[in-house]
RNA sequence: GGAGAGAUGGCCGAGCGGUCUAAGGCGCACGCCUGGAGAGCGUGUUACGCUAACCCCGUACGUGGGUUCAAAUCCCACUCUCUCCGCCA
């Protein structure tokens, strides 16, 4: 959430950065047009309240001093001026909610770090680590490699749950499994995060604070009588955690991992990757989240994204990270590297991972503050990443680790997480 | 699903029509004391809106509505938490 008083002072500012993200300034002409309106009532409805509480005290005094004292002169006085607000009231609470209604909408301002650029194709391009392999053979992608091991089963996943679904069985689902305990290890033990095991179904405010809704409400999956929704990711429960609630600094940052399935409508992807598991409605995810303070945040990005690119290069997997430009940044954040992993199937990097830091924004939305040095109050900074999409680093290990004959050679560091199996099959 | 109890400040907890932002305690901050620390003593300490800032003023005792000149306090609905029973991995 954009702070009202921010746009109130700087309009240009935010309408700038709504221009660098293709969404629309004009928003902020409304906004302003209704807080202006807005204000203007809640200062006529302020002194007649103040009007009201002086007459009752009157009441209050005369009363104590003679119970039968004739006070109905103030009270009717009382009684008009209460009508009076309680039309007023109505008023205001219509305009704070159709300005929120539009404020909620706005996405977070990019920082001055992230690039400017329209879309995708101006993201920058930040470091390469590794090589990506040389074959000597024609490499296979991962949906013919699953299925001729016997091993991926997307037929049956259609057939039992629709399309962009998969089913994994024996060693990959093992080689899976591993992914999972291997991420939440390095992340516990190596870089201090704090393990989650988080509710998959959460109530729409959750949605709410962490940015999912209500601009992205198509995207997720909701149950019908209960009104719940289905985690599009585990940061909608991790950043969301301390809603409401005051942190001490001390404790900043705090840092939390949790492994969780991920369920995403994909609506509007109709064409895309629909082979293969990359583009699935529910995948596994082990994701990074983190509370801190507004001056230590972007130190904090570039820590966490260390974080989760250090599990690639336990893998050995070659991957690039990107700086996203203001035209292709999320909804909450206010900068995002991507990790991209090499896929010999598509020769190309794609995206693993993508940590953002959101700054106040979601914050705000969830209202998490903490006392500063000075024993002031102030919203706290969020960050996450993904540390990773599982079900793409098992892509990823599939087709990297891919041999001739059609086995997959297990990553070493993976081997104790398989019972010492070294190939599959 | 059935029965009951509850929701108050950073935390615990009192208040059950006006003098209540709200006793008391804990915590926190500052001061005194101390070689230092602790204990003890003293002072201060809700947030948000408005404001350049302060003061004033307004709002907030789970949420929404109602009664009243006036609601933490009375009434209704809802949400959530806890206890017991039922069902259940």
């Amino acid at each position: 959430m954009i702070d009202i008083k921010r746009i109130r002072k700087e309009p240009d500012v935010i309408k700038e950065a709504l221009a660098l993200r293709n969404d629309n300034p004009e928003l902020i002409d409304q906004i302003l047009a209704l807080d202006a309106k807005r204000r203007e009532w809640v200062s006529q409805t302020d002194m007649l309240k103040a009007e009201r509480n002086a007459l009752s005290q009157q009441v209050a005094k005369q009363k104590a001093e003679n119970r039968a004292a004739d006070v109905s002169e103030w009270v009717e006085k009382s009684k008009i001026i209460g009508e009076q607000i309680k039309s007023n009231d109505e008023q205001v609470t219509l305009l704070e909610s159709q300005q929120q209604a539009i404020v909620s909408l706005l996405p977070n301002i990019p920082s001055e770090k992230t690039p400017r650029g329209a879309d995708e194709s101006q993201n920058v391009e930040i470091r390469r680590w590794g090589e990506p392999r040389v074959f000597n053979f024609e490499p296979l992608p991962h949906w013919d490699l699953g299925p001729n091991l016997n091993m991926m089963d997307f037929e049956r996943a259609s057939k039992l749950s629709g399309s962009r679904f998969v089913v994994l069985k024996n060693k990959i689902a093992a080689l899976n499994r591993a992914l999972i305990s291997f991420m939440l290890d390095v992340h516990t033990v190596e870089h201090g995060y704090t393990e989650m095991n988080v509710p998959h179904l959460v109530k729409r405010e959750s949605m709410f604070a962490t940015g999912q809704l209500p601009k992205f409400e198509e995207e997720a999956y909701r149950t019908d009588p209960d009104d719940y929704f289905l985690i599009p990711t585990a940061e909608i429960f991790l950043a969301g955690m301390h809603r409401d609630e005051i942190l001490s600094e001390k404790d900043l940052p705090l840092k939390y991992v949790a492994y969780s399935s991920c369920y995403r409508r994909e609506a509007g992807s109709y064409g895309k990757d629909v082979r293969g598991m990359i583009r699935v409605h529910q995948f596994e995810k082990v994701e990074l989240v983190k509370y801190c303070t507004p001056e230590t945040s972007f130190d904090e990005l570039e820590r966490l994204t260390a974080d989760a690119e250090r599990i690639l290069q336990l893998l050995e997997l070659p991957y690039r990270v990107v700086s996203l430009c203001t035209g292709d940044l999320g909804f909450g954040a206010a900068l995002t590297y991507d990790l991209e992993v090499w896929l010999p199937s598509y020769q190309k990097y794609r995206e693993i991972s993508s940590c953002s830091n959101d700054t106040d924004f979601q914050a705000r939305r969830a209202n998490v503050r903490y006392r500063n040095a000075e024993n002031k109050m102030a919203y706290v900074h969020t960050l996450n990443g993904s540390g990773l999409a599982v079900g793409r680093t098992l892509v990823a290990v599939l087709e990297n680790y891919q041999n001739p004959d059609g086995s997959i050679t297990v990553p070493k560091r993976l081997v104790p997480y398989m019972r010492g199996t070294e190939i599959i099959p």
